[in-house]
DNA sequence: TTCATTTCTTAATCTTGATTAAGTTTTTTC
DNA sequence: GAAAAAACTTAATCAAGATTAAGAAATGAA
């Protein structure tokens, strides 16, 4: 398995090799496209997706037309529409490379059977999902307490990877700004 | 036990009378009065709260020394400052009765000794987390796509109880709003 | 190496909603 | 039931950031 996800996972919980491999088992490997689709909008999601190497956007199209993006994922990073998956609905978003990137699929068709085989994947995600409910809180701190400006300064020194990695505009359309404004942030910033 | 747990409970996992048992066997039931606080800035968080009856409010201090709500809790909510729970740190955020408020309190003590016992716990969180996912994540789209009149409509349509039981400054608050411009929407509304 | 596409910049104007500063109404408390 | 505290309203002014409309730079493709 993917010595990265080995490590993750031993990151939130204890596992044996067995567990370890059983649990690899279940995993599609996949590899898309720059600008191809993990996900359309009105497709059904049916997998969680661990990033191993490359970055992703997840993204609406908002009532004006625009794509708004609601968050990226990268390099060991777990990424899927969870309410599209978890309620057995089509989606309303879309998943899209912005490098080429390669990923494990899990699908959520065998997920029950996997917990049942290694119990320990049910407090895997339980961990995962609380970190993310906690950076995600914190998000909705921010978007409250900074104006524009600081938060973007915050974004680009707490992910430095992603000014490299990501268009500008991109990160523009995380941030719920316009590309314009970043650019004058820049001009602002020299 | 309280039936609204045990029906909350069921709504997620299949769980046995003997497990249901032992599940209440960890929880201290608890009340606080309007305005106490079940958890102050500073000090550790220790615990999950299940609200059985009453309403709370999760606010920090930001850094121009207002209130800022995060979210609220009312009957059949669970509550907790999940950073400092999980990473053993001093909450930075606050948890206020609004109303006099009953819970039921699971401390993170015996938590894990509760998830070997009753394994289904562990699901049943897995599950609670991915559901309040969902939910803030919606949030933040309506933050970036809803204009404020839209933002506070859509509110009250879909909590048509907090506009009985909150007070609209803490509304305005929770939605990043100031009282004054909450106050102009409403009479717009007339 | 040229053409086309994508990304970024600049500047003027306009909108949304914050801020400030009263004042009013409602709720609590004694 | 009077006084105090809490909650809400109104209106004027102000600021952050969107929108519009060019154009410039960078990247990619043939």
């Amino acid at each position: 398995m993917n010595p990265n996800l080995i490590e993750y996972i031993r990151r939130y919980v204890s596992i044996s090799e067995t567990e370890i491999n059983i649990f690899q088992s279940y995993l599609k490997p996949k590899r898309i496209q720059k600008k191809e689709f993990l996900l359309k909008a009105g497709q059904f999601c049916k997998s969680r997706y661990f990033i191993t190497k490359g970055c992703v956007r997840l993204f609406y199209i908002d009532n004006k037309g625009n794509e708004q993006i609601i968050h990226f994922g990268i390099d060991n990073w777990w990424i899927t529409d969870y309410e599209s998956l978890i309620n057995n609905k089509p989606s309303t978003l879309n998943i899209q490379a912005i490098e080429n990137t390669e990923l494990l699929e899990l699908p959520q068709e065998t997920f029950d059977e996997l917990c049942h085989k290694v119990p320990q994947t049910e407090r895997l995600f339980r961990k995962i999902m609380e970190k993310t409910y906690i950076a995600i809180q914190k998000r909705i701190e921010y978007i409250y307490s900074l104006k524009g400006e600081d938060q973007f300064q915050l974004f680009i020194s707490a992910n430095p990877e992603f000014a490299q990695r990501v268009p500008q505009y991109m990160i523009a359309s995380y941030l719920g700004m316009s590309p314009e404004f970043v650019s004058k942030i820049r001009a602002k910033m020299k």
